[in-house]
DNA sequence: AAACTACACAACCGCCGTGCT
DNA sequence: TAGCACGGCGGTTGTGTAGTT
Protein backbone atom coordinates (compact mmCIF):
# COMPACT_ATOMS: atom_id res chain seq x y z
CA UNK A 1 0.00 0.00 0.00
CA UNK A 2 1.33 3.17 -1.30
CA UNK A 3 2.13 5.49 1.93
CA UNK A 4 1.59 9.33 1.44
CA UNK A 5 3.41 12.52 3.35
CA UNK A 6 0.43 14.67 4.93
CA UNK A 7 1.85 16.95 2.62
CA UNK A 8 1.27 15.29 -0.52
CA UNK A 9 -2.02 14.44 0.84
CA UNK A 10 -3.03 17.98 0.73
CA UNK A 11 -0.99 19.60 -2.15
CA UNK A 12 -3.78 17.17 -3.76
CA UNK A 13 -6.51 19.09 -2.29
CA UNK A 14 -10.54 19.22 -3.40
CA UNK A 15 -12.40 21.77 -3.29
CA UNK A 16 -16.32 22.86 -3.95
CA UNK A 17 -19.43 20.90 -2.75
CA UNK A 18 -18.82 18.17 -0.42
CA UNK A 19 -20.17 14.91 -1.39
CA UNK A 20 -22.56 13.12 0.67
CA UNK A 21 -19.86 9.91 1.01
CA UNK A 22 -17.49 12.73 2.27
CA UNK A 23 -19.93 13.70 4.54
CA UNK A 24 -20.02 10.65 5.76
CA UNK A 25 -16.26 9.77 6.32
CA UNK A 26 -15.96 13.28 8.06
CA UNK A 27 -18.68 12.43 10.42
CA UNK A 28 -17.73 9.31 11.16
CA UNK A 29 -14.18 10.30 11.77
CA UNK A 30 -15.08 12.86 14.44
CA UNK A 31 -17.60 11.09 16.26
CA UNK A 32 -15.28 8.48 16.80
CA UNK A 33 -12.18 10.75 17.11
CA UNK A 34 -13.74 13.93 18.44
CA UNK A 35 -13.01 18.19 17.37
CA UNK A 36 -9.42 19.43 16.90
CA UNK A 37 -6.69 18.96 14.57
CA UNK A 38 -8.46 19.09 11.50
CA UNK A 39 -5.68 18.34 9.29
CA UNK A 40 -5.17 15.68 11.20
CA UNK A 41 -8.21 14.60 10.38
CA UNK A 42 -8.28 15.20 6.90
CA UNK A 43 -5.30 12.91 6.55
CA UNK A 44 -6.44 10.13 8.79
CA UNK A 45 -9.81 10.02 7.40
CA UNK A 46 -8.23 10.28 3.60
CA UNK A 47 -10.36 12.89 2.92
CA UNK A 48 -8.87 15.30 -0.01
CA UNK A 49 -9.71 18.26 2.06
CA UNK A 50 -7.82 20.75 3.97
CA UNK A 51 -8.06 20.70 7.42
CA UNK A 52 -9.78 24.07 7.38
CA UNK A 53 -12.24 22.56 5.16
CA UNK A 54 -12.96 20.11 6.92
CA UNK A 55 -13.39 21.82 10.19
CA UNK A 56 -15.69 24.25 8.40
CA UNK A 57 -17.78 21.66 7.19
CA UNK A 58 -18.23 20.01 10.36
CA UNK A 59 -19.29 23.18 12.35
CA UNK A 60 -21.38 24.87 9.85
CA UNK A 61 -23.22 21.70 8.72
CA UNK A 62 -22.76 18.25 10.44
CA UNK A 63 -22.49 19.05 13.96
CA UNK A 64 -25.42 17.59 15.61
CA UNK A 65 -26.17 20.80 16.86
CA UNK A 66 -26.42 22.59 13.73
CA UNK A 67 -29.81 24.55 13.06
CA UNK A 68 -30.40 25.10 9.67
CA UNK A 69 -33.23 27.27 7.63
CA UNK A 70 -35.52 29.32 8.71
CA UNK A 71 -34.78 32.25 11.18
CA UNK A 72 -37.18 32.76 13.80
CA UNK A 73 -38.70 35.98 15.12
CA UNK A 74 -36.62 36.01 18.17
CA UNK A 75 -33.77 35.04 16.17
CA UNK A 76 -33.96 38.34 14.03
CA UNK A 77 -34.57 40.18 16.52
CA UNK A 78 -31.56 39.13 18.47
CA UNK A 79 -29.16 39.48 15.42
CA UNK A 80 -30.48 43.07 14.81
CA UNK A 81 -29.73 43.66 18.21
CA UNK A 82 -26.36 42.21 18.94
CA UNK A 83 -25.32 43.50 15.79
CA UNK A 84 -26.45 47.03 16.62
CA UNK A 85 -24.07 46.48 19.83
CA UNK A 86 -21.10 44.78 18.20
CA UNK A 87 -21.04 45.09 13.94
CA UNK A 88 -19.76 42.39 12.57
CA UNK A 89 -18.90 40.14 15.15
CA UNK A 90 -20.70 36.85 14.04
CA UNK A 91 -18.85 34.40 16.01
CA UNK A 92 -19.95 36.38 19.10
CA UNK A 93 -23.58 37.55 17.89
CA UNK A 94 -23.97 33.44 16.72
CA UNK A 95 -23.05 32.02 20.35
CA UNK A 96 -26.06 34.37 21.47
CA UNK A 97 -28.17 31.86 18.87
CA UNK A 98 -27.99 28.05 19.99
CA UNK A 99 -27.47 25.69 17.02
CA UNK A 100 -26.80 28.79 14.59
CA UNK A 101 -23.54 29.33 12.84
CA UNK A 102 -21.53 32.45 12.42
CA UNK A 103 -21.56 31.60 8.65
CA UNK A 104 -25.40 31.63 8.43
CA UNK A 105 -25.93 34.62 10.51
CA UNK A 106 -23.83 36.43 8.81
CA UNK A 107 -25.16 35.17 5.45
CA UNK A 108 -28.64 36.48 6.57
CA UNK A 109 -26.96 39.96 7.15
CA UNK A 110 -25.57 40.40 4.02
CA UNK A 111 -28.32 38.84 1.95
CA UNK A 112 -31.19 40.26 3.55
CA UNK A 113 -30.20 43.84 5.96
CA UNK A 114 -27.52 44.83 3.89
CA UNK A 115 -28.76 44.78 0.80
CA UNK A 116 -31.97 46.26 2.29
CA UNK A 117 -29.85 49.84 3.43
CA UNK A 118 -28.19 49.51 -0.25
CA UNK A 119 -32.29 49.72 -1.13
CA UNK A 120 -32.53 52.99 1.18
CA UNK A 121 -29.49 53.76 -0.70
CA UNK A 122 -27.32 54.44 2.77
CA UNK A 123 -24.80 52.68 3.76
CA UNK A 124 -25.14 49.83 6.66
CA UNK A 125 -23.42 51.57 9.04
CA UNK A 126 -24.59 54.88 8.80
CA UNK A 127 -26.93 56.51 12.08
CA UNK A 128 -29.73 56.47 9.64
CA UNK A 129 -29.72 52.59 8.91
CA UNK A 130 -28.88 52.20 12.56
CA UNK A 131 -32.04 54.40 13.46
CA UNK A 132 -34.30 52.58 11.38
CA UNK A 133 -33.28 49.30 13.14
CA UNK A 134 -33.72 50.62 16.25
CA UNK A 135 -36.55 52.23 16.40
CA UNK A 136 -38.56 50.66 13.78
CA UNK A 137 -37.66 47.49 13.03
CA UNK A 138 -36.89 45.54 16.05
CA UNK A 139 -39.93 47.01 17.85
CA UNK A 140 -41.79 45.93 14.84
CA UNK A 141 -40.78 41.87 15.57
CA UNK A 142 -40.99 42.29 18.90
CA UNK A 143 -44.21 42.96 18.48
CA UNK A 144 -44.92 40.39 16.34
CA UNK A 145 -42.91 37.91 18.61
CA UNK A 146 -45.44 39.02 21.68
CA UNK A 147 -48.54 39.10 19.45
CA UNK A 148 -47.51 35.57 18.26
CA UNK A 149 -46.99 34.37 21.73
CA UNK A 150 -50.60 36.28 22.43
CA UNK A 151 -52.10 33.94 19.80
CA UNK A 152 -50.65 31.25 21.25
CA UNK A 153 -47.53 30.70 18.74
CA UNK A 154 -44.49 29.87 19.87
CA UNK A 155 -42.06 33.11 20.02
CA UNK A 156 -39.60 31.50 18.11
CA UNK A 157 -41.91 31.02 15.59
CA UNK A 158 -40.11 29.93 12.19
CA UNK A 159 -40.26 32.49 9.33
CA UNK A 160 -40.01 30.77 6.15
CA UNK A 161 -37.94 33.06 4.55
CA UNK A 162 -39.99 32.99 1.30
CA UNK A 163 -43.25 34.04 3.38
CA UNK A 164 -42.01 36.33 5.95
CA UNK A 165 -43.84 39.79 5.04
CA UNK A 166 -41.34 41.95 7.40
CA UNK A 167 -38.03 39.99 5.79
CA UNK A 168 -39.51 38.96 2.52
CA UNK A 169 -42.03 39.58 0.42
CA UNK A 170 -41.09 37.90 -2.69
CA UNK A 171 -45.23 36.66 -2.46
CA UNK A 172 -46.74 40.45 -2.98
CA UNK A 173 -48.22 40.88 -5.99
CA UNK A 174 -46.95 43.53 -7.81
CA UNK A 175 -50.40 45.75 -7.93
CA UNK A 176 -49.65 46.00 -4.00
CA UNK A 177 -46.32 47.07 -4.09
CA UNK A 178 -47.71 49.83 -6.57
CA UNK A 179 -49.95 50.51 -4.31
CA UNK A 180 -48.40 50.23 -0.62
CA UNK A 181 -44.84 50.80 0.58
CA UNK A 182 -43.19 51.87 -2.56
CA UNK A 183 -45.22 54.85 -2.52
CA UNK A 184 -42.45 57.59 -0.86
CA UNK A 185 -45.15 58.71 0.94
CA UNK A 186 -45.60 55.83 3.00
CA UNK A 187 -42.33 55.32 3.70
CA UNK A 188 -40.85 56.01 7.17
CA UNK A 189 -40.03 59.11 7.94
CA UNK A 190 -36.64 57.92 8.58
CA UNK A 191 -36.35 57.49 5.28
CA UNK A 192 -37.63 60.16 4.09
CA UNK A 193 -35.31 61.55 1.37
CA UNK A 194 -34.22 58.58 0.27
CA UNK A 195 -35.19 57.84 -3.67
CA UNK A 196 -36.95 54.98 -4.27
CA UNK A 197 -36.75 53.33 -7.83
CA UNK A 198 -40.33 53.23 -8.93
CA UNK A 199 -39.57 51.16 -12.35
CA UNK A 200 -37.26 48.83 -10.19
CA UNK A 201 -39.85 46.13 -9.58
CA UNK A 202 -37.35 43.86 -7.54
CA UNK A 203 -38.31 44.16 -3.67
CA UNK A 204 -35.73 43.45 -1.12
CA UNK A 205 -36.42 40.81 1.12
CA UNK A 206 -36.68 43.22 4.54
CA UNK A 207 -38.25 45.66 2.15
CA UNK A 208 -41.62 45.01 4.34
CA UNK A 209 -39.72 46.22 7.26
CA UNK A 210 -40.64 49.78 5.97
CA UNK A 211 -43.95 48.97 5.90
CA UNK A 212 -46.45 50.60 7.14
CA UNK A 213 -47.76 48.64 10.73
CA UNK A 214 -50.46 48.63 13.05
CA UNK A 215 -49.92 47.12 16.44
CA UNK A 216 -52.34 45.02 17.59
CA UNK A 217 -54.64 46.40 20.28
CA UNK A 218 -53.77 46.34 24.17
CA UNK A 219 -50.17 45.24 23.03
CA UNK A 220 -48.47 48.46 22.67
CA UNK A 221 -50.74 51.27 23.80
CA UNK A 222 -49.36 53.30 21.15
CA UNK A 223 -50.60 54.90 18.62
CA UNK A 224 -51.16 52.68 16.14
CA UNK A 225 -52.93 50.22 18.41
CA UNK A 226 -56.42 51.85 17.63
CA UNK A 227 -56.40 50.13 14.23
CA UNK A 228 -57.38 46.59 15.96
CA UNK A 229 -56.06 43.11 15.45
CA UNK A 230 -58.19 42.02 13.27
CA UNK A 231 -56.40 43.22 9.90
CA UNK A 232 -53.04 42.23 11.16
CA UNK A 233 -52.03 38.76 11.23
CA UNK A 234 -49.32 36.11 11.60
CA UNK A 235 -46.00 36.09 9.90
CA UNK A 236 -46.22 33.22 7.09
CA UNK A 237 -49.61 33.68 6.18
CA UNK A 238 -49.61 34.66 2.49
CA UNK A 239 -51.63 37.34 2.00
CA UNK A 240 -50.13 39.97 5.19
CA UNK A 241 -48.86 42.39 3.40
CA UNK A 242 -52.30 42.71 1.35
CA UNK A 243 -54.29 43.68 4.23
CA UNK A 244 -55.74 47.40 3.64
CA UNK A 245 -53.98 48.20 7.56
CA UNK A 246 -50.31 47.14 6.87
CA UNK A 247 -50.65 49.20 3.49
CA UNK A 248 -52.67 51.99 4.44
CA UNK A 249 -49.67 54.32 5.32
CA UNK A 250 -52.15 56.47 7.84
CA UNK A 251 -49.59 57.09 10.73
CA UNK A 252 -46.80 58.44 10.70
CA UNK A 253 -43.50 56.88 11.11
CA UNK A 254 -42.22 58.67 13.95
CA UNK A 255 -45.21 58.66 16.00
CA UNK A 256 -46.23 55.08 15.32
CA UNK A 257 -43.35 53.60 17.17
CA UNK A 258 -43.02 56.00 20.53
CA UNK A 259 -40.47 55.96 23.18
CA UNK A 260 -42.65 53.94 25.52
CA UNK A 261 -42.12 51.03 22.60
CA UNK A 262 -38.88 51.40 22.50
CA UNK A 263 -38.35 51.32 26.13
CA UNK A 264 -40.46 47.70 26.19
CA UNK A 265 -38.08 46.10 23.87
CA UNK A 266 -35.36 47.27 25.56
CA UNK A 267 -36.35 46.08 29.14
CA UNK A 268 -37.23 42.52 26.92
CA UNK A 269 -33.59 42.41 25.78
CA UNK A 270 -32.40 43.52 28.96
CA UNK A 271 -34.03 40.72 30.61
CA UNK A 272 -34.10 38.05 28.35
CA UNK A 273 -30.49 37.81 27.06
CA UNK A 274 -28.00 39.91 28.94
C1' DA B 1 -39.60 26.31 -23.13
C1' DA B 2 -35.54 28.85 -22.80
C1' DA B 3 -32.99 32.62 -21.07
C1' DC B 4 -32.34 35.62 -17.54
C1' DT B 5 -32.29 37.31 -12.75
C1' DA B 6 -32.20 37.33 -7.89
C1' DC B 7 -31.82 34.90 -3.82
C1' DA B 8 -30.05 31.82 -0.20
C1' DC B 9 -26.55 29.36 1.34
C1' DA B 10 -22.22 26.72 1.05
C1' DA B 11 -17.48 27.09 0.69
C1' DC B 12 -13.02 29.33 0.12
C1' DC B 13 -9.49 32.89 1.12
C1' DG B 14 -6.55 35.73 3.73
C1' DC B 15 -5.41 37.56 8.00
C1' DC B 16 -4.53 37.23 12.79
C1' DG B 17 -3.91 35.32 17.46
C1' DT B 18 -2.23 31.56 20.14
C1' DG B 19 0.41 27.80 21.62
C1' DC B 20 4.17 24.77 20.96
C1' DT B 21 9.00 23.68 19.90
C1' DT C 1 12.56 34.45 21.04
C1' DA C 2 11.82 33.24 16.38
C1' DG C 3 9.47 30.13 13.50
C1' DC C 4 5.85 27.22 12.60
C1' DA C 5 1.31 24.97 12.66
C1' DC C 6 -3.17 25.38 13.74
C1' DG C 7 -7.65 27.25 14.61
C1' DG C 8 -10.82 31.11 14.54
C1' DC C 9 -12.82 34.91 12.30
C1' DG C 10 -14.65 38.07 8.85
C1' DG C 11 -14.88 39.03 3.96
C1' DT C 12 -15.77 37.33 -0.44
C1' DT C 13 -16.97 34.23 -4.11
C1' DG C 14 -19.26 30.24 -6.13
C1' DT C 15 -23.29 27.39 -6.92
C1' DG C 16 -27.89 25.64 -7.03
C1' DT C 17 -32.57 26.93 -7.39
C1' DA C 18 -36.82 29.37 -7.79
C1' DG C 19 -39.12 33.01 -9.95
C1' DT C 20 -39.71 36.09 -13.89
C1' DT C 21 -39.66 37.58 -18.62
Amino acid sequence: MEIRSENEVLADVKKGPWTEEEDAVLRSYVETHGEGRWNSVAYFAGLRRTGKSCRLRWLNYLRPQVRRGNISLEEQLIILELHSRWGNRWSKIAKHLPGRTDNEIKNYWRTRVQKQAKQMKCDVNSQQFRDTMRYEWMPRLAERIRAAEFKGQPACLPVSSSNDPIFDNRGVRMAELESGWKDPSLMPEVSSGISSDSSDAQVSPVSGLTESYNPPDGLTGGPGSGAGYSGWDMPGQEDMMSSELFLDGGDSWDSLWNEENVWFLRQQLSDDHF
